[in-house]
DNA sequence: ATAACTGCAAAATATTTGCAACGCG
DNA sequence: CGCGTTGCAAATATTTTGCAGTTAT
């Protein structure tokens, strides 16, 4: 199967990189109604879904009902504040040998891992005093 | 707030015990009402968040749709195929320092993490061979 | 007795899909 | 022109909530 490049593809990747915020499917509607009113919801989920496919974004998983986008294709590691709900990346390095490690406990073939953190951010720590 | 000690609530914590395999919610339900019938979908869901904020179950979140819930409450990690889509737990230590690690580049203050590996578990690697 | 809990139905949230029209290559 | 893509609406999936009746303590 082939792919095309149509402007709404276009407009979705740009969307995720310029929003940087790790945004949600619906925040990147949002971003890309704004410029083209016309777009569909279904075509941001359906862009959303090629573009991790292709490894253009990355998606991740934290600990709120909607999964979040990431321009950084890069293999980081992700923080979420329980409080406010902001995602942001976690400035540690990357640990490469974590996959073989699993893989020598479990005689699966891994291929990636994620890790995400939890707590309370800068922000909202120094509200809560 | 007080709490009760309901039949519902212990059909719910027995679920996710003996089932063992990181049901979610949608499984869970399942197993009780073959006990229990007249049991509702909104009275397990929220049994299930009541068991996790009492710190009677772990919520898992891999990459599919939905929760999964775990009986075993130490922290591990956690192994999804991403062609039979199972969960499994990993025989891999804990990595004790990684919450200090994180906190320290990112000046946040960080209560837990989460890994979760992907790839093909032992069984699809078979099968597809 | 009274406040927590339940069952039900409806709502909320998140995402996917069928289909006819559209438009990239 | 052909087939991938879009927009729309409806469907699906997951979880929460309002409410009136039930029940543990």
């Amino acid at each position: 199967m082939q792919t095309r490049k149509t402007f709404q593809k276009s407009l979705t990747l740009e969307a995720v990189r310029e929003l940087k915020s790790h945004p949600t499917a619906d925040e990147v509607y949002n971003f890309v109604s704004k410029q083209y009113p016309e777009i569909s919801r279904a075509t941001v989920y359906r862009n959303l879904n090629y573009l991790c496919e292709t490894g253009s974004v990355y998606r991740v998983r934290v600990a709120d009902g909607a999964d979040h986008f990431d321009y950084k294709t890069t293999p980081h590691y992700h923080f979420r504040c329980s409080s406010c709900g902001r995602v942001t990346d976690v400035a540690m390095p990357y640990m490469e040998n974590l996959n073989a490690q699993c893989e020598t406990a479990n005689g699966a073939s891994v291929t990636e891992h994620q890790v995400f953190f939890s707590g309370s951010c800068s922000d909202c720590k120094k509200q809560n005093q």
